[in-house]
DNA sequence: ATCAATGCATCAACTGATTGATACAATGAT
DNA sequence: ATCATTGTATCAATCAGTTGATGCATTGAT
């Protein structure tokens, strides 16, 4: 069996981000584990009907990440590090359940609080530390 | 006085973007008060140098969250629903949600993190409603 | 040494998001 | 009733991100 990855044109999410996290998914679920080796970027890019650059991408931002490791000719295989990134994402996931249960939020509300976060276009630093300030009131 | 919001136009995060969270960031520091009354949307498009139609849809989006209600000659001020502790949860999650963005998980992964986070430390009333993925969580 | 397989780099075209400008609609004060 | 003030709607121009195509660089096998 090869690796189950589709890509949904019509999705609004860009195609190589669906391949990154279809391979987190593989990786994370264990289909994929340490030192399985991908598919060739050209392999997969023909599977899935989209350019090579768009799987390059794909691989690259997985490298970065450090799920995944590249060498030339011997291809792209599932790191070592593959876990720990899964785990950091985890810790995060920890850590915010924990802040908002502290506002005695109930479980459906922090999930409708996190889909209504991601809605929201900013993919940065959503950071802002405010300068003092009067209350404007007016006329 | 008027409140302090500044725009960078070479920060990578759109001026509307900037402006609506620092505004958040100003209701959730209590800088602005239910009922304060925000600036017009001219008289502050003009103090940053902006288009009014950017400080716009800051003050849409701010609305369509329920932080400040508008009415067309009244002006824009901060609604009653603008509780701090809820304003604070919404930037957790923003938070949360740009630092596992940041780790490239899809909406719907980060979503299953949430969940499965919610399912560690507090068996509290753990019940969704059937979403599509199972997602086994191993390790 | 050569070759072929694999990932990498580059760049023009395309697509969607954001802005700025302008005109419009509603509404409270007079 | 009128007017000035405020938010809203629209739309072309601009900008950033993504893709697809092509060629290059590296490297393991022979």
């Amino acid at each position: 069996m090869t690796l189950q990855i589709e890509v949904d044109l019509t999705a609004g999410v860009p195609p190589y981000e669906q391949i990154r996290s279809q391979i987190v998914a593989h990786v994370s679920a264990e289909r994929l584990r340490v030192g399985d080796r991908l598919p060739t970027i050209r392999a997969l890019a023909a599977d899935l009907g989209v350019a090579a650059g768009t799987v390059a991408r794909a691989y690259r931002e997985l490298e970065q990440v450090g799920v995944v490791t590249t060498r030339r000719r011997s291809g792209t295989v599932v790191a070592a590090g593959a876990v720990a990134a899964d785990i950091l994402a985890r810790q995060a996931a920890s850590a915010f359940v924990a802040t908002v249960r502290a506002a005695r939020l109930t479980d459906d509300a922090i999930v409708d609080l996190v889909r209504g976060a991601l809605l929201e276009p900013t993919p940065a630093g959503d950071r802002q530390e405010g300068s003092e300030v009067a209350h404007p009131d007016a006329r």
